[in-house]
DNA sequence: TAGGCCATCTGGTCCT
DNA sequence: AGGACCAGATGGCCTA
């Protein structure tokens, strides 16, 4: 456990002078435990604050006096602990900042591993572009609403319900990894637009029934469909995600 | 070359 | 008290 910063201030403080027993190795970076047991070690070789010269009464100080050396040579040695003491303190701050910076770093790494196995699970691009992370992000909020929807058209008893037209259309088709597979209903798929806001403002595949090429998932990847709505959440949550936002 | 994306550093704040 | 989280700043790389 490291001495807290303010327990080694505090004894810094005290330590008006110091032994030439506590060198200052500041190259490089020392653990808080390092920093702190030689701030401690420089504190206690130090001994007590030296007090200030009393004098003796009526006998003015002169420089070249013994007393008057003695008093010259604490000054000296209260400087140069100073200095030390303010050099291991950066070196104690710099020594977290530096720690605090490694986990920031792996912090954001592990976000980063997240977002590649989010990318893993969706589907993927034609162009084999890799998605940004906000892309990442805003295809995936469409992606599941669009695996939600089928889902819930599905419970209506819709077996598909107009579902594959209004995903496989310009604005959603994004949403799905590619066309039913051969032993799906493709009648079902084929039929009928759903009553959604996606439906209402999409257009169909010129062949909904054909299986979608990759010319069907010609899409920009600045194009509004990625965006989420710039709604209040409780909307979001009953609101189709293809809503653009500029 | 401007703009977008990203990684990293940094200091502040919150949480355990 | 220390770590996690967050947002701003900065610089590098890439592309239109």
């Amino acid at each position: 456990m490291p001495a807290p910063l303010e327990t080694c201030l505090s004894d810094l403080d005290c330590a008006s002078s110091s032994s030439s027993s506590s060198s200052s190795d500041l190259s490089g970076f020392l653990t808080d435990e390092e920093d702190c047991a030689r701030l401690q070690q420089s504190a206690s070789a130090s001994g007590p604050p030296v007090p200030a010269h009393r004098g003796a009464p009526g006998i003015p100080g002169v420089s070249d006096t013994p007393r008057a050396h003695d008093d010259e040579e604490r000054r000296r040695r209260r400087g140069r602990a100073r200095v030390r003491s303010e050099a291991l303190l950066h070196s104690l701050r710099r020594s977290r900042r530096v720690k605090a910076n490694d986990r920031e770093r792996n912090r954001m790494h592990n976000l980063n591993a997240a977002l590649d196995a989010l990318r893993s699970v969706l589907p993927s691009f034609p162009d084999d572009t890799k998605l940004t992370k906000i892309e990442t992000l805003r295809f995936a909020y469409n992606y599941i609403w669009a695996l939600a929807e089928t889902l819930r058209l599905a419970d209506q008893g819709l077996p598909g319900g107009g579902a594959r037209e209004r995903l496989l259309s310009p604005q959603c088709a994004p949403c799905l990894p590619g066309p039913p597979s051969p032993t799906s209903d493709a009648e079902s798929w084929g039929s009928g637009a759903a009553a959604s806001p996606c439906a209402a403002s999409s257009s169909p595949l010129s062949d909904p029934s054909s299986p979608a090429t990759s010319e069907d998932f010609s899409y920009s990847l600045g194009d509004p469909l990625f965006s989420f709505p710039s709604l209040p959440k409780d909307l979001l949550r009953t609101t189709p995600c293809f809503i653009p936002y500029h």
